[in-house]
Order: structure tokens, then C-alpha cells, then sequence
DNA sequence: AATTTTGTTAACCAGATGGTTAAACTAAAA
DNA sequence: TTTTAGTTTAACCATCTGGTTAACAAAATT
């Protein structure tokens, strides 16, 4: 992974950070693997970000205001509710093929530090289900769909398409598949779990 | 979260480190944190366990024992699909609620190193999906339900009971929940998640 | 051109951390 | 009662780690 050498320190630094925390997370990162990873001296890392926990939330931020996007997608789009399905689950699955670490990051660092969300909800742009939980309950109205909560739902859409990346390692035992057959199952996943979650909901 | 007092030395050190390691994670464990938790000196983990990473292996197999059997009542149990369904869901929910940190420590250990997961294959009882296939293929066959992949079936199955816990905090998050109303929203899935996957499968 | 500001480095530091050791203690065996 | 083997502790150690400092270099400002 070659790094574009016209990057200015600050970039090299987070660059490197990125990759050095969302791989190994907070507690496993060393500043110093940091550093050499963005080909600078440590002290540089203090210079930009003043220390390993700030550098570490800009990180975080970066990542999190990656992926809230994509939510915000299926939350408040205008789009019928099967559309929408169907949108996300193939344009999340592309996403996170594109950025394997980012969601084991976000879930594994939220655990450890649970009050951090607090901060990133400060954001504007972060996810909300209000205007998705008004679509749902008209759908149900209208009997395009079966009775079930907006937050249920939501719950089922995430966990389908964010699990078998988080599980990776355990999905590819019990299924006994090598990363090929892995990647490839990933790939029908794109439309499989849309049709999935429809078959469920979707009136007859 | 008393322990009892009877416990030998050995079992009182594993009780803590699981307590340790669960919460915090290899990386981010301390001995003295674990050896105070034990209640006695840290000389004694390397006594009895030898070094961070044996104590570390005796956990992490200890709690993928506790998982394991779990995933082996809906792959290899007798009963029909839709039955399987529904007793694993309550079940699997049943269980985490007891044993919050499990799946996401396993989960988050195994990304970082996933070679850990072949030592756990070579466990007798370590899950297998051949029945579970060839169920799936038969009640395809019998048109009780709709063509899907066993490997498919079975990460949705998975997806949408683990993912839950593991993603807590995201969860708890955008959906603006409090812990009360979380757990409420889980027990609910006791019963949703099984009408969630059966309404997608079953032909109707 | 002189000077101030910003960027960069090597060397260093204090505290933490996993691990060791030798001695003390305990209880069972001889 | 004495040995002996197993158990426990306090003190210690080498290394690692995040962070600091002081000197130096390169821009920017005057």
C-alpha cells in the first residue's frame, strides 16, 4: 500500500494511524509502529495530535463519519421502503469489501469505551430512525408489509449485513471456506439478503 | 459479584481472567488487575498458567466451549428446521443475556488472530454444518421452504441473534434507547427473530 | 538580510508491564 | 518429629511505552 509521497506530516500520521489502530485497536497500537509506518519520527505524533488518545479519536471520527453516511441512506431516503432494502444491502456489502477493519473497529472500540458515542452523536448526520420509523408504521398501514417495529427491522438489516464481516474468522471455520469462497459468498450476499429480509416482511 | 470462597487457587485465577480479558481484551488486560481480582499475588498466574498468553488461551477455549454447543443444537439436532429455529433463537438469546461480554470477545480475539480459530477445530464438538446442509437441501426438495444456501441460511441465523449484543452500544445508540429499553428490545427478539427468519424461508 | 515561527530529530525519562527469584510458609508424607 | 513437596509472597529485573526536551533546520515574516 503505497502512500502518495506529496502528503503533507499530518496526513502521513493519520494515514498511518488509521491503519495501525483499526487493525490492532487502541490498546494493541504503538505510537512507535505508528511513526515508522508513516516513515517519521515519534515525536512528530505528539507534534500534530498531542497524544495517543487524540490521535486516536481523530481516527475514530474519520472512521465513524465513514460509515454513518451509509446508514443515513436507508434512515432517511426517500425511496420505497423495498428499494431501499435492496439499495443498501448492496451498496453497504461494496462498502465494506472496500473497508474490511472499519466495522470490527468501530464495534470493538465502542465496546471498550462505550460514553464515546455520546460524542459522536454531537455530529449532525448521525444516524436517526425517526423518519425511517414513520415509513414503516405508513407500510404497514397501507399492508405493503407485516406488522413489525422500525427499530426490529433496523436491527435485522444491520445485523445481516455488518455480521458476516465482524465474524469473519468464525464464519469461514464453520462454514469451512477458504477467503475465495469466503469473498464469493459475500458477494451473493449483495442481493441474498435483501430478498431475505423482503420474503420476510412483505405482505402476500 | 462475590466468588466463592472455597475456590482453589487455580479456578479463582481463571475466574478473574475470564472477568479481565472478557471486559478488556488480551491487549488490554493487565496482570496485577487480574491477580488483585483474584485476590492474590500475580507471581502466581505465571505459577499455575506460565505466561499471559497460556492464562489468556485458557479462557478464550473456555468460553468457545460454552459457545460451541450452543451452534451444535441447531446444526445437529433432529428436530425440523422451523423448530430449530424457533428453540435456538429463544435459546442463543436466553444464553447471552447470561453471558453479555462472550460473543464479542471471541469475536474480537479471533480478529486478531485468526489463526486461534484452527487450534479450536481440531476440538471434537467444534460446530459442523454437513446436517444442517443436508436438511436444508431435503426441506427444499419437499418445498417446505425456499431455495437458499445452508451457508447463507446459517449466517443469517447467526447475524441476526449475535449481532445484537455485540453491537450494543451502536444499537443503543440509534435506536435512542436507555439499557432497560434495550433489553427489552432483545427479549423481544426471542420470539421476532425466529418469526423473522421463518416468514423469509417458509413457502407459503 | 535578519529574525521569528514552524517543522523535525535524537536522546532521554518516568512509569508501567510481563516475568523471575529466592526465601518463607504450609500441609502432607515418612 | 522431621522431611519433603507444593504453595505463596515480596522484592526485583529488563524491557517497553507514551511522552518530553533541547537542539537544529527550514520557511515565513519583517
Amino acid at each position: 500500500m503505497a502512500k502518495a509521497k506529496d502528503e503533507n506530516t499530518e496526513d502521513k500520521i493519520l494515514d498511518a494511524a488509521k491503519n495501525i489502530f483499526q487493525s490492532k485497536g487502541m490498546d494493541g497500537a504503538r505510537m512507535q509502529e505508528i511513526a515508522d509506518k508513516a516513515g517519521i519520527n515519534k515525536a512528530m505524533l505528539h507534534y500534530y495530535y498531542r497524544s495517543k488518545q487524540l490521535l486516536f479519536e481523530a481516527v475514530f471520527k474519520n472512521a465513524f463519519s465513514l460509515l454513518a453516511p451509509q446508514l443515513n441512506a436507508i434512515l432517511n431516503d426517500d425511496s420505497a421502503i423495498e428499494e431501499k432494502i435492496k439499495s443498501f444491502t448492496s451498496n453497504y456489502i461494496t462498502f465494506i469489501i472496500k473497508h474490511p477493519y472499519l466495522p470490527n473497529f468501530i464495534i470493538q472500540e465502542l465496546n471498550r469505551n462505550p460514553e464515546f458515542i455520546l460524542k459522536m452523536k454531537e455530529h449532525n448526520g448521525f444516524p436517526n430512525l425517526e423518519k425511517f420509523k414513520k415509513q414503516v408504521v405508513e407500510d404497514i398501514k397501507k399492508g405493503n408489509i407485516k406488522p413489525i417495529s422500525a427499530e426490529q427491522l433496523f436491527i435485522n438489516i444491520m445485523a445481516l449485513n455488518i455480521f458476516p464481516f465482524v465474524a469473519k474468522p468464525l464464519i469461514m471455520a464453520f462454514t469451512n471456506t477458504n477467503d475465495k469462497a469466503y469473498k464469493q459468498i459475500m458477494e451473493d450476499r449483495k442481493t441474498e439478503v435483501a430478498n431475505f429480509i423482503i420474503n420476510s416482511i412483505k405482505n402476500t
